[in-house]
DNA sequence: AAAACGGGGCT
DNA sequence: AGCCCAGTTTT
């Protein structure tokens, strides 16, 4: 049987309606698989028809601020992705004149490209023959051919891509592509996928041999670090706020949010109204501190979970660099702060 | 080779 | 609580 034609058939019958399948344009290719990494696709929707409404260009893209992008991707996660997205967006139109290179081995040099998304912009954009191996790729290739190399391991990495390089169909590289991903995403899904009804399932090793919840095989993460995270939400004279701006590496680079004090654990009021006396910010003014949430809001990133605690500092001083309260929707936030704002009433 | 990097959804 | 997601970059 030929693997490629049984699954460009499955494809064309399967295949969902969205929004980037309806062009070859490689802004909005690359606009979408950009979103799309480690999303799914039901989340990143929105973002990619907001991006392409507020920047129907690169061009238009390349001329926005940083903070700009960052707002607009604000919730979306992975920032270092907006970061690189306008990064490369003011590369390809100020110094390519707004068009993308044309080949695999050229895009791979792009800010925020890797070997994933050369590869789908590549076959997708300018039909070259260079395989995707994406989640769902993997979890095929690996239950079809019994593979119990971890996909997480370099050496992993290698021989499926290697796998999916030979398999490609090197006449319809943007279909074949675009199908393996489909049927990895509603077909052979992660959990209990209905077999019964599979192609494939004839010849599938995991299939046939009872073992499909067994792979892909992948070495195990490392468990979530606690922090523990307290914010200053400052109401000072004339409703002014106080916001930073993250700098350095670590998560968030460049978003904003209110004054942080971490501490080596969960802090109560007795505990936090002592550590606060000792806040540059906070020395040689009167204020008054109670605390916005009892019990931590824990928000959880997928190598640490945030402890966190608002604390509202109200004074009647008047303080450096404040802003006004009413404009701190305007800047891009991390979610956990997004959601803070919107549920307190300033 | 391993670690860092979000947030949402599902079981 | 654990796993997954149209991965890439840095250490």
């Amino acid at each position: 049987m030929n693997f490629s034609k049984t699954l460009k058939t499955w494809y064309s019958v399967n295949k969902r309606d969205l929004p980037w399948r309806q062009t070859t344009n490689p802004y909005h290719i690359w606009l979408s698989e950009i979103i799309l990494q480690q999303t799914q696709v039901k989340q990143g929707m929105p973002y990619y028809e907001a991006f392409l409404a507020e920047f129907p260009s690169v061009f238009h893209l390349a001329k926005a601020s940083e903070n700009d992008v960052l707002k607009l991707w604000q919730g979306l996660g992975y920032y270092s992705r907006a970061r690189n997205l306008h990064a490369t967006a003011k590369y390809v139109a100020n110094e390519l004149q707004g068009v993308f290179p044309n080949t695999y081995k050229e895009l791979l040099k792009l800010k925020g490209i890797g070997d994933y998304t050369a590869s789908a912009i590549a076959s997708i954009c300018f039909n070259e023959a260079a395989a995707v191996v994406d989640g769902n790729v993997y979890r095929v290739l690996s239950r079809y051919f019994g593979i119990d190399t971890a996909i997480n391991s370099t050496k992993g990495n290698k021989e499926f891509k290697l796998l999916a390089q030979e398999l490609i169909d090197k006449n319809d590289p943007a279909i074949f592509n675009q199908a393996i991903m489909e049927f990895g995403a509603t077909q052979c899904k992660p959990q209990s996928p209905d077999c019964s009804l599979c192609p494939f399932n004839a010849s599938c090793f995991a299939f046939n041999n009872n073992k499909v919840a067994s792979f892909p095989l992948k070495i195990k993460a490392a468990k979530a670090k606690k922090k523990y995270f307290n914010f200053l939400v400052i109401e000072s004279k004339n409703e002014q706020t106080l916001l930073e701006k993250r700098e350095g590496k670590g998560i968030w680079e460049n978003l904003y949010q209110f004054p942080l004090v971490e501490t080596n654990k969960d802090m109560d009021f007795d505990d936090f109204n002592e550590i606060v006396k000792n806040v540059d910010l906070l020395k040689n003014i009167d204020y008054h501190l109670s605390l916005f949430n009892s019990e931590a809001i824990v928000h959880k990133l997928s190598h640490q979970h945030l402890y966190s605690k608002f604390w509202i500092v109200k004074t009647d001083a008047s303080l450096p660099n404040t802003i006004a309260i009413e404009t701190v929707k305007e800047y891009p936030v991390p979610i956990l702060i997004g959601n803070f704002i919107e549920s307190f009433y300033f």
